[in-house]
DNA sequence: GGACACATATTCGTTCACGAGTATTCGTTG
DNA sequence: CAACGAATACTCGTGAACGAATATGTGTCC
């Protein structure tokens, strides 16, 4: 499928990103991402930042420009894009948008083992989640207008996508909550009854040893 | 905010869940999770589950049971989980289901980079993208109805979650092609005039700088 | 009946991510 | 003008994640 890349964290893109427009040290790439609401995106890892321009040099996308030193601070090195940097850059580019890759969140984690919880308390958690996820949904628009008045849409990109995201996964849980409240929810009595008596239902048993070993 | 988990791997959850019907020993919870089609959910790495399961153990959430040889196969070790294992159970589940977490999605990386292609570019690539997800959307919606017959909704929330967030993707892609063909993407015609002549627009000189050093 | 693919079951070594620490300087507030 | 918090700039060690190798067992197709 997609070609392993020689450097993999998804961190180098965006810092490649940074690089082309002009020679920059590390902790200015991370400073230019921030400034520009990136941090969200990527949530910048001091540790990862350095071991990720490292391997950027080490596989020449990267070169050292310069290194200066102002006053007793530790001397800062600044870096250049390469052309086998550009090039990595737009490869690496065409592929992250033109292919869907299977992604593994959290709450999906967390929907797998819902079985676990009681029926009970599930509907408690999930209305929590529609809580919190429509607080966030709100602080992300409101920042969203916010920077549309100076930033160019071309950059907030990001940003909307994950807001359609974020309320389609509100709009899912709430549909979920309406089964749950309305006793619609098919198996909800299993459920139930499963978790009162901890008895496992006659219609999970044979389920249950599927994909046994023996 | 989330208290950090003695063992963090997403893989740990699904295993304790697993192991909580009755021992087993690794390879066997791997080829359960698998037969419930719970591998897309975790894409099971070989190497993850013997250090997950160890690590289990190293913190009391599971304890080895037993263990058996069949044939000159390598021994194995069976497990079984401890009164701590089936309490880290619950209470992860509990906060995966009710706390949204900042995700990351390969795409949204894309998408932050996306003022690397020109606009064609970035056309063409998009298309691409709605083409596979919709291939994707409607192998998952296929694979759905065909478990749907003997497997409890229960078990198939995750993806029917899953479903939802990627026909919402789909939807946004759609929307932003949308605008892109029809030109209505404010902006478009900066980005492209970028591209073409290599020269920044003054609308973005004084935005990359946002956030320099010294 | 022999060969070949697929399943069983785990170990090992390497790479990589990252948290935490360090040391200086600048800006601000009382 | 002193003191303190924030920003600057990086280093290092730990531990987790994973790829790849290993070696036998089992089913099946001709």
């Amino acid at each position: 499928m997609s070609k392993r890349r020689k450097v993999g964290n998804l961190l180098a893109p965006a810092l490649l990103a940074t690089v082309i427009q002009r020679p920059t040290h590390p902790y200015e790439m991370a400073s230019l991402l921030r400034a520009r609401g990136k941090e969200d995106d990527m949530e910048i890892k001091w540790g990862s930042l350095y071991t990720v321009v490292g391997n950027l040099v080490k596989h020449g996308f990267l070169e050292v420009a310069d290194t200066t030193r102002r006053g007793a601070r530790p001397e800062r090195t600044v870096y250049r894009i390469t052309d086998a940097g550009r090039a990595e850059l737009v490869d690496w580019a065409r592929e992250l948008v033109s292919i869907p890759q299977p992604e593994h969140p959290k709450f999906k984690a967390g929907l797998s083992v819902l079985a676990t919880l009681s029926p009970d308390e599930a509907t408690t958690l999930l209305r929590d989640r529609l809580d919190r996820l429509e607080q966030a949904i709100a602080a992300s628009r409101a920042s969203l207008t916010r920077y549309g008045r100076d930033v160019p849409r071309l950059f907030l990109v990001e940003d909307e996508y994950e807001l359609a995201v974020r309320e389609a996964e509100a709009a899912w849980v709430r549909s979920l909550l309406d089964e749950l409240a309305s006793g619609a929810f098919p198996g909800l009595a299993m459920w139930r009854r499963w978790h009162a008596t901890g008895e496992i239902p006659p219609e999970m048993a044979e389920l249950a040893e599927r994909g046994s070993v023996d």
